[in-house]
DNA sequence: AATTAATCCAACCGCAATACG
DNA sequence: ACGTATTGCGGTTGGATTAAT
């Protein structure tokens, strides 16, 4: 890729930056005020690889942008996650899996290398010590294991069985993706309450799924309708939204949001490690 | 107090998707 | 329609900091 870079210079557009006279490493405050004065005045002009020229700064296009988005844009929550936040880092990631960006979309000022970090550093652990109580059982798999053995960003040949702390989102989601799961057991709600026998439980028949394989809206459809035993799910909206039944129905489909981001932000990744290949 | 290990996180890299000429 | 430039994303790295010995 780089040797076909190369041999395109000669023609077409400049290359995006000049690798051994742009500086690399750690910003100094000076370069950081450098940056956000120039785009609170002139915004970015929907071009990064001129910007750090204008603004007088001696970096990659790419570094400004990165620099900029998870630093110095206004609005960056720094600092501690709340439970909430981690509620629906967790959810979203065991539905859509390593899909920062879209975890980050989800939680108010955090950036997909904030959630990315707070993930593989803290909340991980987290997330699987809670599993560890889990029993294994003959043939199947739990979250646990997966996470274990896992490469997130590979799709696993596997069908879920195991126990997942907060809300039915990892089965709507193979489901949407158009694959396939056995079943999942929940241990607990994701708000504070829990139903009478302090646990919820849905399981959903393959062959049922298979039918609607290829159908995204049917998918939703058929989940929305027939997660019968689930009480509460995260509705992907803002921080800590959780959708309730009313009268044993669903007020809205509460798949929609997720699947619309799934549906405008991907088109072929797969990062789900639910997913059947 | 010194050394080592573990943890954290900002920044980089490469790839894929998208925009554009 | 095609090829290249640019953007955006996720994985990874490496330096700084903190904890443990």
């Amino acid at each position: 890729m780089q040797n076909k870079r190369r041999r395109e210079k000669t023609m077409g557009r400049a290359p995006c930056c000049d690798k051994a006279s742009v500086k690399k490493g750690p910003w100094s405050p000076e370069e950081d005020a450098k940056l956000k004065d120039y785009i609170e005045k002139n915004g970015t002009g929907g071009n990064w690889i001129s910007l750090p020229k204008k603004a007088g700064l001696t970096r990659c296009g790419k570094s400004c942008r990165l620099r900029w988005l998870n630093y110095l844009r206004p609005n960056i929550k720094h600092g501690e996650f709340s439970d909430s936040e981690d509620k629906v880092i967790c959810t979203l990631f065991s539905s859509i899996g390593s899909r920062w960006s879209i975890i980050a979309s989800r939680l108010q000022g955090r950036t997909d290398n904030d959630v990315k970090n707070y993930w593989n550093t803290k909340l991980k652990k987290k997330f699987m010590s809670m599993n560890q109580s889990v029993e294994m059982k003959s043939q199947q798999v739990t979250l646990l294991s997966i996470l274990q053995n896992s490469t997130i960003s590979s799709p696993s040949s596997l069908s879920f069985t195991g126990s997942f702390s907060y809300s039915s989102a990892a089965a709507s989601s193979s489901l949407l993706s158009g694959n396939s799961f056995t079943s999942v057991q929940e241990s607990s709600t994701g708000p504070s309450q829990s139903n009478s026998k302090g646990q919820i439980n849905h399981v959903i028949d393959q062959e049922l799924v298979e039918k609607y394989d290829n159908d995204d809206d049917d998918d939703v459809a058929f989940v929305a309708q027939n997660i019968s035993d689930v009480d509460y799910l995260y509705n992907g909206g803002s921080v800590n939204q959780w959708i309730e039944k009313e009268n044993g129905l669903w007020e809205e489909n509460p798949f929609d949001e997720i699947k619309e981001l799934i549906r405008t932000n991907t088109t072929s990744r797969c990062n789900n490690f639910l997913f059947d290949e």
